[in-house]
DNA sequence: GCCGTTTTCGGCCCGACTGTTTTCAGTCG
């Protein structure tokens, strides 16, 4: 059983918990653990082959590691089994809904014998919902815009496309008078790949100001909260966009807290109860003399703490802390760092630009190099090049190297990787070129033996140097993530010496 | 249920907002 697959069974028990009634911590324990072995490096059924003991993972104890190898050997586990028994089934499908949280699903499934989100639109267009105790006909209203937003969202979308949404917004905002530090903060600032919502945090004379330009931007379809600090807005697409603003003094605190992860702050703040502190987004409180200590930077707020500085991309609650602690944390290579681009396609292939167009483009970013890396011709591959269109392209980079200073270009092709794992174009043009990337592109319904064999077998030819996107995972709407795996490193810089 | 610079019991992150209330429960991030 894969870890993802445990973790599931362990936040599936923490629902069923909510619902129960059960002790807020001992919910909370059952989702730090889903989170810990979802996140381990290991599969946990190897973990437990090695002998390992389980209680060495961090919010794993007693109760959960006999209850881990229960359910990795046997693939069932007891406890589990008697808690859904207890709850008609689909009722955890009601927490979905956001505004539904344990109390009120329990409520529903008890009170009207809703078990399911259809059920309880109809329950809600019936009038019965908003008849039921603490609940009203603007609660019951709501219930009924969420369940509609929950069915068209698209979930999560790539970083690139909120980016231009959330600048459009920021530049909108920014002449709003007294207006300091408007900053995109959480999942955005984390650089995380796709973002489910848009955080914007700010500081001003006058906050309640600034949000009430914010609810009335153009862009705005729905106002669905709005307080004096805060306030959350659906923009068009159905994409959720929260601001929250603060004074000037607080900036650093409140930058720290608005950009997360959730995890990554419960974790800091359990640390800073340990060290007699209460961390919040106004500031550090020495919790013996009530003393707030504002911070202005978020460097200040984790040297306060006694660690080194975490930047955003590493706050993920995966002992980031302890590294930090340590002095361990990394530098991350930055923009700036990048010398060059080995995966370029030009309009030799499916690309829109000459060979000359992407050169001076990458000259405009001071690369080094470029490769160019366009599709060969195989089944399915618009426009790929054969032997001959492969021997045409050399010979006019070469000319091009000959008219350019910087950045050189080297030679390359993405060639395909065939169904039964050998290679689009023969080996004798292969070894010509300086960089050769395989990818697969067809034939992807394989199972994972055949795959396998497949992708092995194309790196075993000694002219491929990289497998491009292993994983094929598509990420938002068809924007296809490219994960490039480098074969050999050293192979790969003895072929091309020039880069060193 | 987990865990320990307050260590085998007694705590467990923190604050904002809404709707239904008459002081607060429930939910969210």
């Amino acid at each position: 059983m894969k870890n993802t697959a445990v973790a599931k069974v362990f936040q599936d028990i923490a629902d069923l918990l909510e619902l129960k009634g059960e002790n807020q911590f001992k919910i909370r324990a059952y989702q730090k653990a889903a989170r810990a072995i979802e996140h381990l490096p290991k599969e946990i059924e190897i973990i437990l082959e090695e002998g390992v003991d389980l209680k060495s993972i961090p919010g794993v104890g007693e109760a959960i590691a006999r209850k881990t190898a229960e359910l990795v050997n046997t693939g069932k586990l007891g406890y589990y089994e008697e808690l859904r028994s207890e709850f008609p089934d689909g009722i955890s499908t009601l927490l979905d809904v956001p505004g539904i949280g344990p109390k009120t699903a329990l409520s529903l499934s008890q009170e009207l014998g809703v078990k399911s989100i259809d059920e309880l639109e109809q329950a809600i267009n019936e009038g019965r919902v908003a008849r039921l105790f603490r609940m009203g006909e603007k609660t019951a209203d709501n219930l009924l815009h969420q369940i509609q937003a929950l069915r068209r969202k698209d979930q999560r979308i790539p970083i690139g496309e909120a980016l231009p949404i959330v600048e459009d917004i920021m530049s909108a905002l920014k002449p709003c008078p007294g207006l300091h530090n408007l900053t995109a903060a959480g999942s955005l600032r984390r650089f995380r790949e796709t973002v489910g919502d848009i955080d914007i945090m700010g500081t001003a004379d006058d906050g309640e100001g600034v949000i009430q330009t914010f609810i009335q931007l153009p862009q705005v379809k729905e106002v669905p909260l709005k307080g004096t600090t805060k306030a959350s807005v659906i923009v068009s697409g159905g994409l959720q966009v929260d601001l929250r603003m603060v004074e000037h003094d607080c900036f650093g605190s409140t930058l720290q807290y608005f950009t997360g992860s959730k995890q990554h702050n419960i974790n800091l703040r359990e640390r800073g109860h340990r060290q007699g502190l209460k961390l919040s987004e106004y500031g550090i409180t020495i919790l013996d003399s009530g003393i707030i200590e504002k911070m202005p930077t978020e460097e200040a707020f984790y040297e306060r703490l006694g660690l080194q500085f975490i930047p955003p991309e590493l706050r993920e609650g995966q002992y980031e802390i302890e590294g930090a602690e340590m002095g361990a944390i990394p530098r991350l290579i930055e923009t700036a760092d990048i010398r060059g681009d080995l995966h370029v396609h030009t309009d030799w292939s499916d690309g829109h630009n000459s060979i000359e167009d992407m050169a001076l483009a990458a000259k405009a970013l001071g690369y080094r190099y470029i490769a160019i890396t366009d599709h060969s011709g195989g089944r399915g591959i618009a426009h790929g090049l054969d032997e001959e269109k492969v021997r045409a392209q050399i010979a006019e980079i070469g000319r091009i190297n000959r008219s350019l200073d910087n950045p050189h270009i080297f030679t390359g092709i993405e060639v395909d990787i065939r169904a039964d794992g050998s290679l689009d174009l023969p080996d004798e043009i292969l070894s010509e070129l300086d960089i050769v990337i395989a990818a697969v592109h067809s034939a992807m319904g394989q199972d994972e033996a055949r795959m396998t064999q497949r992708v092995i077998r194309a790196l075993r030819n000694p002219n491929v140097d990289v497998l491009a996107h292993p994983t094929c995972r598509l990420l938002g709407r068809g924007s296809r993530l490219i994960l490039i795996w480098s074969k050999s490193s050293e192979l790969h810089w003895r072929q091309i010496p020039s880069l060193r």
